[in-house]
DNA sequence: GTGAAAGCGCTAACAA
DNA sequence: TTGTTAGCGCTTTCAC
């Protein structure tokens, strides 16, 4: 900014005002100095304009991940998730600035917050550790998460109806005569937890109580499909259908059950969940339960950017819909 | 940090100082300073003091998308990537930014740097414009770009050996006695022209010359694999195999092609490209071209790192490798 | 319509 | 071992 103003024959005020259109530099001097910048391939700092104006247009996406399996961020639901939320971003003006944390510390998310880094953090994901995040909001960082609405909650969440979610994909396959329902999915996070919820509901209203043999505690680790099918068979239990608590899940067991002779839909009908872009193009085609990605960004961001504003925003369920596909 | 000092009884300079951990400082008077900021959870203002250290850890990750037809990024293998591209930068200590740019104007994509918000940029994929990086490279912007080697390259490129990925495809094909291969692919694409130049080459070695009604230019669009097999239909031509040049492209293919009553591998045996994860998964089990992100993307991050130290980065071609499975 | 000067939060040379 | 001071690149008040 110095070298231009020296060249333009003003001062940095002068070249300053101009560069951001005020109306108070003359229309010739503005011209000048905006073509000596063009022409030097000038372009602001933006680091030292937002230290003067305090202000910032960056916000952070963060992924929990499971550090135990040391997992590379594979979900393609999660993945797709963070497109959506760098375009709903970028359509607002912010940058998108994308980090991972420890699933056991997500109270480190708030790191690009407390740093200046960021005007408020986007969890995609909210783990096992409520508490860490209702401290976090305590504490007053800005953040949502995309995850499950949850008692006693100091923060905001979007999330899916994971219970309707659960509730509808049960009752597609009961709807087909399917009365044993293997059960996939790590309870232990909340959105699967009630998406479970849901499934036991739909069971209670056709009179079957849920059988814990037919539920298996998968985590979501790479082989977790094929483990899941290999416990079932393990264990010598009979099942006619399944419901995966995500596609990826749903599409690794049900290439297990191919290798077991086992036939999708015939002998096991299978309901995933998230329909992920691939899922209308796996074989069979998977019905599943559709959390629609750019919805749920633009309404991380909308709420973001309230809390930002310092007003509190409402947590949000989105609604599910079932996609019916071949699979079931 | 102001605040601190005054509460410690120091300057803020040794505040700066204890919080750096400098040996110049009491040990006492450190303990104390850093307790304090503890407790105050305060953390450093990384713009400011990016802003006086003239430094700068992160690096900024750009997609291009086609603007024409307002995608989302959708491709499992670009997201797969950003994900890979994150790990691999945080371990090096770096933060970072994500965005997108037309893919008409990848030129766009220096922004962050120039805005001295990152120390260089990384480019997923390199569109079809050359001769906008080559003069992004000429103005001194540090960038690696995901993608082919090209003649009267001034920029540093990290791929895939796509000729001979193409190649290993195609051999695969007419090693099972297929003739008749169909290639998708967008030719247009550079990576996707070597893929091809690799298919014509392993046609040519076994004396066969390519059938232009075998090739189907499809770009990148969300219907394209149908529209492919569509397009493959109307032109009444025949093929036994088929060589698509991304899994998605290729998962597509064969969903519509199953919706024709023909059998994969039977009646067509397919090759797709990058090995996504769902590949093996997928029915059948996809034979395709191996591209490990995890290696290219730390490729890609040392490349970038030596640009900005200023030495100039040899482009990469990663070996490719066939992942051998049942669609061929 | 323009410039001088102060200051955003930080660090480092220099002095004590 | 610590403090004083200047300055990173920018914006804006105040004065002219």
């Amino acid at each position: 900014m110095a070298d231009i103003a020296r060249l333009a024959g003003v001062s940095t005020s002068t070249v300053s005002r101009a560069l951001s259109h005020s109306p108070l530099v003359n229309q010739e001097t503005r011209d000048r100095i905006l073509d000596l910048a063009r022409s030097l391939n000038y372009t602001i700092n933006i680091g030292a304009q937002n230290l003067r104006l305090q202000q910032n247009r960056t916000v952070a996406v963060v992924i929990p991940i499971d550090q135990s399996s040391r997992q590379q961020l594979s979900d393609p639901f999660f993945l797709s998730m963070l497109g959506s939320l760098a375009d709903a971003l970028s359509e607002q003006g912010f940058d998108t600035l994308v980090s991972r944390v420890d699933a056991d510390r997500v109270d480190a998310a708030s790191a690009p917050f407390d740093g200046g880094r960021a005007i408020g953090v986007i969890l995609i994901g909210q783990g096992r550790h409520h508490d860490q995040l209702n401290k976090m909001a305590a504490r007053g960082v800005p953040f949502v998460v995309w995850g499950a609405q949850l008692p006693q909650q100091l923060y905001t969440t979007v999330g899916g109806d994971n219970v309707t979610g659960g509730r509808l994909a049960t009752e597609r396959l009961l709807a087909q005569g399917r009365r044993r329902i293997a059960f996939l999915g790590d309870t232990t996070l909340p959105e699967v937890e009630q998406r479970y919820r849901g499934h036991v509901q739909a069971l209670a209203a056709h009179g079957i109580a849920p059988d814990p043999q037919l539920q298996v505690a998968v985590s979501f680790l790479p082989e977790s499909g094929g483990q899941a099918v290999a416990e079932l068979a393990r264990r010598g239990v009979d099942y006619d259908a399944m419901f995966a608590s995500s596609d990826l899940l749903a599409m690794k067991a049900i290439h297990a059950m191919r290798a077991q002779g086992r036939d999708v839909p015939a002998d096991v009908a299978v309901v995933g969940y998230d329909d992920i872009e691939l899922s209308g193009y796996f074989h069979p085609p998977l019905t599943t339960i559709g959390q629609p990605r750019d919805v749920a960004a633009r309404a991380l961001v909308d709420a973001l950017l309230v809390l930002v504003d310092g007003r509190s925003a409402p947590s949000v369920k989105l609604p599910t819909e079932l996609i019916a596909r071949a699979s079931a």
